[in-house]
DNA sequence: GGGTGACTATACAGATCGGTGTACTTCGGA
DNA sequence: TCCGAAGTACACCGATCTGTATAGTCACCC
């Protein structure tokens, strides 16, 4: 069973509506929780054109999911450009675009943990558990190249700890355990680096 | 609109396997995802009696939610006696307590934070929010108390940051994004507690 | 002017959703 | 011996689910 998600750079004017619709209300009430018929009529479109367009509610669901990580990374990407040097602030900027991000986006966390945890690995849940595990691995990667080029003497473990944190603060956000966990996070990660690279000059020097 | 749910301690043979296969339903699929039809045949009960014993599928949903969470304050409570004396390994064991739990309960996360993921704060998500947030702030005051306890100068920020380290740990865990996050958030946990402490140390000296 | 892609309108299929009504059985305890 | 709680069996409710069918409109473009 194949899957056809349509390119996110050429959509139809309704077929965007379609799709910033099904994002705003996949995102607050689950994906579970919305019918095409809902997302059509606030849409303001016939349930046959949302088929025409995405085929099925599996890829609807797959071009939500990738739509909002595009978004974010373009997001991320500009906040790493103002870091451009290697250092703790170029880590830490990552904290800073998630810390604006969800200030925008909502406050019910990450989509992609969400989306995971609304589905099985098996039947529909095939498509989108490769989608975020996917987006969650880029993550970590990136954590851990940032790590590495700050000088940390151990940056797989350091990335490990930075993308635990980042993780963290976002469910923390859905759950409203306490306010500010992104900004929370920054300053945990921020000593962590510190006393991190301060560990390895000394190793250095010794 | 009430809801009932009925005594865990004084359920019915079938009630309890009513609940118990309802919990590892819900918990892989996804609460949206499995419907009272699927749960009553599991269980090999008819629907009739899913019925008499817990009112409606909202109560069944508190009801898991409850009795996992009463499960995992055990395990915990066991973890917690084995280092009763205040201090680093105190804190700690809410870390090895998580790691046991979810070797035994499963490899997708949290359940509360996966029910919130997939429940509106209106409707039905107005029973659920309320139990899982709660059990959330509970985890922080723990945290807080037990960083307090073993003297760390900031034990609502440190708390906090235990409290990051662990939602991430589990959140990491449903994701797969690496192996064994709850250890490696342990281990960082580890870092900056001890690092915590001994800055207060030196700053009582000087 | 003929074709094409985008879209509307409406109706419907087949399944499943949460939830109930009725009638019957089984069984332990007072 | 009788009562009530627990449970079975099964039909049924209206609503909603994903997805499709027929039929037709409109703008644009070669």
């Amino acid at each position: 069973m194949q899957i056809h998600v349509p390119d996110l750079a050429t959509l139809t004017p309704r077929a965007q509506r379609i799709l910033d619709v099904a994002s705003t209300l996949f995102y607050e009430r689950g994906i579970h929780a919305v019918g095409v018929d809902t997302i059509a009529e606030a849409a303001g479109v016939t349930k046959r054109t949302l088929y025409d367009r995405f085929g099925s509610k599996e890829s609807l669901v797959v071009a939500y999911l990738r739509q909002r990580e595009e978004k974010w990374r373009k997001v991320l990407n500009e906040h790493l450009d103002k870091a451009p040097q290697p250092g703790v602030d170029r880590v830490l900027s990552v904290f800073d675009a998630a810390a604006l991000w969800y200030r925008v986006h909502g406050s019910k966390g990450c989509s992609a943990i969400n989306a995971r945890a609304e589905t099985a690995p098996e039947a529909d849940g095939h498509f989108v558990f490769p989608e975020v595990s996917g987006q969650k691995a880029w993550m970590l990667n990136l954590f851990t190249d940032l790590c590495a080029q700050c000088g940390c003497p151990d940056p797989t473990a350091t990335g490990r700890t930075m993308m635990l944190l980042f993780e963290g603060a976002l469910v923390t956000l859905g759950m409203r355990t306490f306010a500010w966990p992104v900004e929370e996070a920054r300053t945990a990660a921020r000593a962590i680096l510190i006393a991190s690279i301060q560990q390895n000059n000394e190793g250095l020097r010794s």
